[in-house]
RNA sequence: UGGGUUAUGGUGUAACGGUAGCACUACAGAUUUUGGUUCUGUCUGUCUAGGUUCGAAUCCUAGUAACCCAACCA
């Protein structure tokens, strides 16, 4: 029946030109300003750009936008490319808009020359003053009727460096009145004395984003220029600039950004929360950035599956932050090794038990037999969580209770036989007895039980530190909370458990390993984890019905 | 007192004049040595008002709402 997939508007526009014979190949770019850390916003950007040519056949070129020498730095150009490899995308070309000053600057003379540009030597107040509302009208600049001569003069001078900054720029010549207010009169360079990360010092003026854009596009044979919506109203100037330039017509095309409940995903507030330490950093695993989702353990896969799925659209969207969670899971529960770790601890003496080591097997990954099996240590001490065992258990649980009978995770049958109390009346111990005959994978016992416990023995355990991370924000919608977002950070979002105790075979954990601590979640080794020492992070946590249960209760 | 863009269940996205579908969520059940996974089923939707048509989410008219545009940022 639905064999085929619906397209969503871009392959539409896409199809369409490759049947009307427009393109031999498809062409796209992705265009990040090298002054930030790629955030999960980007990655539907790369995802789309890349994903597109790569089904439709042709190359996607990744361009640094570099056009502003205050703001980027090198730093930010590594970090970058090296979140799009991760993410399992390969550029074409790597290019910098600044490998094309030269060009833009004969551009610009081209246009001075057609008398559709000129040097303007108002102040930035009182361009702002002449722009006018988008209710009305601006006002032409007294600047704007010098000869071209002059006009010529005056931008070799900017160049040759005999203005200060903001003394003069160079604006397009258009139309004051126009309704379009990226239209009237937009700058195309302004003067900045500043050291830039690829030119260095070779530079004093520098084009604007509109008057570099889409000529890089147009000088890379980009066929289609993808952003988002916000740059709309900047289409009417992209396409002007390539029709007075007389050059390749690049098309660009619009879509609307994906925003993620409970994150904030805009540079600047992202920039803030590392600044003032509301996390540690742009990799801290609570961030919306890549390097922040590949440190907490997300594969690349399921953040590709997640922006295949929520599509592309041009309607304002705010997408669930669960969605991408379910992808999270749905991929670490086919590769995930599982392991047994208990959080806090409750002690349990089998006093039927020899005083013996017993190893027993356990299959690494039920969904994978492949993955094979380890063996763990049983003895006649064990910890179990303190929560899978209740003094008066309520309807339908079917943990440990007195009496009451669960089956050891790959181990054997035990009862409850005795309750063991401090002087304030806490349960710190249990007496319990083990089935012989109900060992794992040769149970003879006949005994049928509901519940089964993850466990370690105590003798055995290593203590690793854990890392648990909650939702970033405690509104749905942060951007549109009243007041300051940063009112709205969850401060439980982090929360660390400097000691538990796991199964040996987690010591040599390594960083490209996944794993599933049964009924606790997905964990993977952090970065932080050095010399020895073991600290793990939540990926993500198991779905738990019984929690959701005792919720509603 | 301008211009532009958008409106489909709780969320995201399809349907291109012909049965409003898919995924997530929620709920109910089956299976399960993870209250995980898997499987089955159920609930909830076309911004409003008119019109055209045998038939409208789709076409027309008039409204309404949301978002974007007045950085020498991108």
């Amino acid at each position: 029946m639905s064999d085929e997939k619906s397209l969503n508007f871009l392959e539409e526009i896409i199809e369409a030109d490759l049947a009307a014979g427009k393109y031999q190949q498809i062409i796209t770019r992705f265009p990040p300003e090298p002054n930030g850390y790629l955030h999960m916003g980007h990655a539907t950007s790369i995802c789309l750009n890349f994903g597109l040519t790569k089904k439709y056949g042709g190359y996607t070129n990744l361009r640094f936008d570099d056009t502003n020498p205050v703001t980027e730095d090198t730093e930010y150009v590594e970090s970058i490319k090296a979140d799009i490899k991760w993410l399992g995308f390969e550029w074409k070309h790597e290019l910098y808009a600044s490998d094309y000053f030269e060009t833009l600057y004969e551009f610009a003379v081209q246009l001075i020359k057609k008398g559709l540009a000129y040097v303007d030597d108002s102040t930035s107040e009182e361009i702002a003053e002449q722009k006018g509302t988008p209710t009305q009208p601006g006002t032409n600049s007294p600047y704007r009727n010098r000869s071209i001569e002059e006009n010529l003069l005056l931008f070799a001078d900017m160049r040759a460096g005999k203005y200060k900054d903001g003394e003069k720029v160079l604006r397009a010549k258009i139309d004051m009145a126009h309704p379009n207010m990226l239209m009237r009169d937009p700058l195309m360079y302004r003067i900045k004395h500043a050291h830039h990360h690829r030119t260095g010092n070779k530079w004093c003026i520098y084009p604007m984003y509109d008057f570099a854009h889409g000529q890089s596009d147009s000088i890379e044979k980009i066929t289609h220029s993808i952003c988002t919506l916000e740059f709309v109203p900047h289409r009417e100037l992209y396409d002007w600039f390539i029709e007075k330039l007389e050059i390749y017509p690049s098309h660009q095309y619009e879509f609307a950004r994906r925003n993620l409940s409970y994150t904030v995903m805009s540079k600047r507030k992202l920039l803030q929360l590392v600044n003032e330490k509301y996390v540690a950093g742009w990799d801290d695993p609570r961030m919306p950035t890549i390097s922040a989702m590949r440190r907490r353990g997300y594969l690349p896969e399921s953040i590709r599956d997640f922006c295949d799925g929520i599509g592309v659209a041009k309607r304002e969207n705010l997408v669930d932050i669960g969605l991408l969670e379910f992808y999270v899971r749905e991929r670490l529960n086919k590769v995930a090794l599982r392991r047994m770790v208990v959080f806090d601890p409750l002690k349990i003496t089998i006093t039927n038990y020899p005083d013996t080591v017993e190893w027993l097997e356990s299959e690494n990954n039920p969904e994978d037999a492949s993955a094979g099996s380890r063996t763990i240590p049983f003895s006649k001490e064990i910890y179990i969580e303190k929560e899978d065992f209740m003094e008066q258990p309520p309807k339908k649980y079917f943990r440990l209770a007195p009496g009451q009978m669960v089956r050891l995770k790959s181990a054997y049958i035990i009862q409850c036989n005795e309750v063991i109390k401090d002087s304030e009346g806490n349960v710190v111990e249990l007496k319990c007895t083990y089935i012989p005959e109900s060992k794992s994978g040769n149970d003879t016992s006949g005994i049928h039980v509901k519940g089964t416990l993850h466990w370690v023995s105590i003798q055995h355990a290593i203590p690793i530190e854990v890392r648990l991370y909650d939702r970033l924000f405690n509104v749905e919608n942060v951007d549109a909370a009243e007041g300051d977002f940063k009112d709205y950070y969850n401060p439980n979002s982090l929360e660390v458990i400097p000691k538990v105790f796991a199964e040996p075979s987690l010591q040599n954990a390594t960083l490209n390993e996944r794993f599933q601590f049964i009924r606790k979640g997905y964990f993977c080794l952090d970065i932080d984890a050095q010399n020895g020492s073991l600290i793990f992070n939540r990926t993500v946590g198991l779905k738990d019905t019984w929690a959701k249960e005792m919720k509603k209760a």
